[in-house]
RNA sequence: CGGGGUGUAGCGCAGUUGGUAGCGCACCUGGUUUGGGACCAGGUGGUCGCCCGUUCGAGUCGGGUCACCCCGACCA
């Protein structure tokens, strides 16, 4: 009789507890003993790296080239551009010395005080001043442009308060950052990386998003503007779940990054940057699990099928093991990745419930029952429907199934979202429902002070200007002023 | 940096008027089990965050200190 056992908090009681429950149970990530910062374990990092090869794909297929750059960077640097360093200085770690010494009682070491450094180094919080000191010995000609480069990287952001995936003081990211002869060559390259995001959400992580412009006082610091893509938590709150960035001639300025254009006449660079970080792995886990753990899209899966045999001696395992092993071969013909767990040292129960907390999106169960029978339980993870189907075939359908899970978690996660989208035109109104989550369309003055006020009252923010909204003049619902259009405001995290 | 809280086994916790530390889970050994997180028996594992003090004696009382967590300000 299997005892009463509370293995993860509900979703529906506390939902932080819930999801860092899940995070460190589920495999992914547990707290360091390093503050504010996380160790990945093997199982979420190869959900990790199957996002990072599918993003380095896409990225490539619009003629990025990876690259690599250095970890520290000189204090001068940062402040070569003003609105940028101000936007992270309050977050920078620093670098002071370069050698330690023992101490006096000679159990311990020092920082040696003679091994001061002459100028600081800042452990990179994103790689824009290196990068762009760099680009100006890569770029002399237009024929030098556009330069595209990317790289896969950890960046470090002193945070007060941090949280597993959404917010760790050091955090692996991908930064891409592009160099133009014109400005609308830049800004078509900000909005495209965007549609790469968003397409990227969609399609393989099965999370909607909203894409959108931010406003003035929630752009990048040094940016002209910022392209968004949101994400709705089903706790309701929002999610930024990468973003791209026009930078107008800000870093060419400040990096004396000038080019010959083809009348030979001397003008700065256009940039772009853009990133995702492994916060899309909280974006992915907070979208879609439920009460008994991870629920992962096959795209992203790293075992897609987990088939578990059930038997009572040796002789009977033998031949479930005959039986799975050309359901194994085929199905990895057809690229999909299984795990046969016929394991000893656990009891069928506890496998069930383990891979459905790691999200395994489709398993089979075979027993004695089902070979006499030609049988195999089929078990979906996103509903956890059980099925038993004829062997005869298994593979073709399974394969099927795995597309039919991708659909259904991205179309549910999409009907949760839209139903949680509402337009409103009433302050006091939106102020009562802000707190139960959701997203608020409400028309905007365009000023920072009703941003300011918004934020102040309810703690919810504009997340971006959206995308593809049909939008019609209005009155702004704090200030009575008029508005040409509507933003999406939400609490966020 | 403000407000609140917690430090006792790997994790979660109990520990009464001060008397020399315990429970559950996990782990190890053996056996029986195996179609939804098995059971029985035995076992390993602790400078009670750290320092100072009171006391014959401190996990417990007093002072200090450090660390972590939660709520704010900051953020991908």
């Amino acid at each position: 009789m299997a005892k009463e056992l509370d293995f993860l908090t509900k979703r529906s009681e506390d939902y932080s507890k819930w999801y860092n429950e899940l995070v460190v149970k589920a495999d992914l990530a547990e707290q360091a003993d390093v503050r504010g910062c996380m160790v990945i374990k093997p199982y979420g990092y190869a959900i990790w790296e199957k996002m990072q090869r599918i993003l380095d794909d896409k990225f490539k297929e619009t003629g990025v080239q990876n690259a690599y750059f250095p970890l520290l960077i000189p204090k001068s640097f940062l402040s070569r551009e003003a609105e940028h360093v101000e936007g992270f200085a309050k977050e920078c770690a620093v670098v002071t010395h370069y050698r330690l010494k023992t101490n006096e009682t000679h159990d311990g070491v020092i920082v040696d005080p003679a091994a001061k450094l002459e100028e600081e180094l800042i452990i990179r919080p994103t790689s824009e001043t290196i990068i762009w000191n760099t680009f100006k010995n890569w770029i002399h000609s237009y024929r030098d442009l556009p330069l595209l480069v990317n790289q896969w990287c950890n960046v470090m952001r002193w945070e007060m308060r941090t949280r597993l995936f959404l917010r760790t003081s050091e955090f692996l990211w991908q930064e891409g950052h592009t160099a133009h002869a014109t400005r609308e060559e830049a800004e078509e390259r900000a909005k495209m990386m965007l549609k790469v995001y968003a397409d990227f959400a969609e399609n393989c992580m099965a999370v909607p998003v909203v894409q959108g412009v931010k406003s003035e006082t929630e752009r990048f610091a040094g940016a002209l503007d910022t392209y968004t893509i949101e994400a709705m938590m089903q706790d309701g709150k929002a999610l930024q779940s990468g973003t791209s960035h026009f930078l107008g001639q800000n870093f060419g300025k400040a990096f004396e990054v000038q080019f010959l254009n083809r009348d030979n006449q001397p003008e700065y660079a256009w940039a772009t940057s853009w990133g995702v970080s492994t916060r899309l792995m909280g974006a992915l886990i907070m979208t879609h699990s439920d009460d008994n753990g991870l629920v992962l899209p096959p795209a992203l899966a790293p075992t897609q099928v987990v088939i578990i045999p059930i038997y009572k001696n040796d002789e009977q395992l033998q031949k479930v093991d005959e039986a799975v092993a050309p359901i194994v071969a085929e199905l990895r013909q057809m690229g999909i990745s299984v795990k046969y767990d016929n394991a000893d040292n656990k009891r069928p129960g506890f496998k069930f419930a383990d891979y459905e907390l790691k999200g395994v999106p489709v398993r089979l169960v075979l027993g004695a029952r089902d070979l006499e029978n030609g049988t195999v339980e089929v078990m979906r993870r996103d509903t956890l429907e059980k099925e038993t189907q004829r062997l005869e075939g298994i593979a073709a359908r399974v394969k099927d199934l795995l597309g039919d899970i991708q659909q259904n978690i991205f179309q549910k996660a999409k009907t949760f979202r839209d139903a949680h989208i509402y337009e409103c035109e009433d302050y006091e109104e939106f102020k009562q429902r802000v707190k139960d989550g959701g997203f608020f369309l409400c028309h905007w003055d365009g000023t920072p002070e009703t941003e300011a006020r918004i934020k102040e009252e309810t703690q919810a923010t504009i997340r971006c200007v959206p995308f593809g909204v049909e939008q019609t003049p209005g009155t702004d619902m704090v200030s009575g002023k008029p508005a040409v259009a509507r933003v999406l405001i939400a609490r966020s995290y």
